[in-house]
DNA sequence: TTGTAAGCGTTATCAT
DNA sequence: ATGATAACGCTTACAA
């Protein structure tokens, strides 16, 4: 491996001179800068990050926490970060939780270890007191979803909003008996998608029965499973607000199945807007969530605080959401 | 921060005993063994890893090159990679090259300047002779992709036999012509699916006509723009190979729009086997790939690799491929 | 404008 | 079994 102390033997110039060059300090002769540059080229040098990152304490890697990749929604959001990232010279590494407490702290402890600089959590396990003692390591910052009392940066998505417009539609195209569905986040600020449903039926003076509100809904198996158990009921929902496109995708394929007609025995809302939506058949009615942006306003906010450009301070950034009319509602 | 040195000064004993311990050496006695621990514990010492990179030379983290996340193959294979990598204390870091050659290269220069250890190239823009060059700074594996000539460890699919299987399929469901859509990776192994579907065509006496094969065909809106293209020739194929579930899925989508009868006036089979392959309508007929099983191989053989238990040699892991047969054809 | 030398936090070598 | 001490490759006071 050839270090900078190749460098400066080759040249004759100090260690210094060359470290200099490397990083662009003004005051160095034109000559020996052109030296330098030249020698450095002959050699093939390239200087080692990990010596610098010791020396300077700098460190330009970042740590993306979400439960897991496959699942489209966090692969959009850390694709656009990681764009973003690569072209300031930023790395991204993925953490997959899982979902799971423990492994949301064995990742939080990178940051300790200082394998990586700082932390965007696009999830949360745990809470808030246990989360904020790691701050002392790197910056943390919320992405998507927080717990409760956060005292962080947030960037994330108008989810009261998003509840009660989509809820608005159900209502307005004349469905009276509308069902919930929720992921695993309900000590999250994702919950709040479910009081922006409850004001809007409160407003029109209806009711939200116990047995229609579902949870763990995830993916498209859970949408298989949501439609049997709604079919299964006395008194049938004829909306259903869906946790993401996945399950409103899950419920759709049963419906076709068993012959329910959507949207007018069941009318089904989707959240997220993915490509799927637009391209299945009846083609999803949604709730459009912008990631990329709250991809995009995230990891620009971490990367200056890593430059120490700013401080992280407590603020919450929250982008809108809007709906898009399709065929299953 | 706390350092080695505030255990030893705690303890009394030197920072080179207090190492012993971190290490797990055998000769050091149990009264101090426990004593440094105990230490570590109040002060909440941990190790940094950063120092301890620069001199042992030792780098757990693993680049995974990749077009991009957004796209549901590539997701789900570093999903599987990031799952075992985790378990061994290593970590990924997501390189989306968009297919740019530059981007590709600048990834692989993170290897030389130590920001990773190794790299898994899941896609590959540039000739191996530019890549093997980086070889100096760290194992390079390939994973699902490789160009020509590669002389390192590859872990693939049976593309051949994918390419003949699914056309022999539509052969035996009576289409003749048959079209052929790939990406853009036509200079890499995957150019074998196509090959592999001419030696079928050729077993059963069919023709591939040059305007029959479209190229480009990454996701569904390449899908629709090629279901136009291909309505538009005189000579129609009845019959087509795509080479993702996401083409297929644009083709089939534009074919309900315009009233064309699937599969009778044309027969669309997938590739890859995602779950939306089974959920839409009609539910699409595709070649699963075990990308999962791809990438644990993949990635346990770059831990070994790092871990210095085995020699990165040129050899071939070829995993193979079967038929799924839904509506669509 | 340049060089000397002291770290950054570890681990490895060599004594003892 | 333990402790000094010298690296690892780099940046940055400080001095000149």
């Amino acid at each position: 491996m050839t270090t900078i102390e190749d460098v400066a033997k080759l040249t004759g110039y100090s260690r210094a001179t060359v470290s200099r060059v490397i990083n662009n300090y003004p005051y160095v002769s034109e000559e020996k800068r052109r030296k330098v540059l030249q020698a450095m080229e002959q050699l093939g040098y390239v200087p080692n990050s990990i010596a610098r990152q010791l020396r300077t304490r700098i460190n330009e890697t970042i740590g993306v926490l979400i439960p897991r990749l496959s699942n489209p929604f966090f692969s959009k959001l850390v694709d656009s970060m990681e764009s973003i990232a690569a072209e300031n010279g930023f790395q991204v590494i993925v953490c997959q939780t899982r979902s799971e407490k423990s492994r949301e702290l064995l990742y939080l402890n990178w940051l300790k270890t200082r394998q990586m600089g700082g932390v965007i959590m696009a999830s949360s396990e745990n809470d808030w007191d246990v989360i904020k003692e790691y701050r002392a390591f790197g910056p943390i910052i919320f992405c998507n979803e927080y717990p409760p009392h956060t005292e962080a940066p947030i960037i994330c998505l108008d989810q009261h909003k998003g509840g009660y417009i989509g809820t608005k539609h159900l209502i307005e195209r004349g469905h009276t008996k509308i069902a919930h569905c929720y992921a695993g986040s309900q000590f999250t600020n994702i919950r709040e998608r479910f009081t922006g449903q409850k004001q809007a039926l409160e407003e029109c003076g209806l009711e939200l029965r116990e047995e229609w509100i579902f949870k763990d809904a995830y993916d498209t198996q859970d949408g298989r499973r949501i439609y049997y158990e709604m079919m299964a009921l006395e008194n049938r929902p004829d909306g259903v607000f869906t946790s993401s496109d996945e399950v409103a995708l899950g419920i759709l394929a049963e419906a076709r199945k068993n012959h329910t007609k959507v949207p007018e025995e069941l009318a089904v809302l989707g959240f997220d807007d993915q490509p799927i939506a637009e391209l299945v058949y009846p083609s999803i009615s949604t709730v459009h969530q912008p990631v990329e942006k709250m991809g995009k306003a995230a990891i620009e906010l971490m990367i200056s605080l890593l430059k120490g450009e700013r401080e992280p301070r407590q603020q919450v950034i929250e982008l809108p959401l809007h709906l898009v009319i399709r065929e299953s509602t």
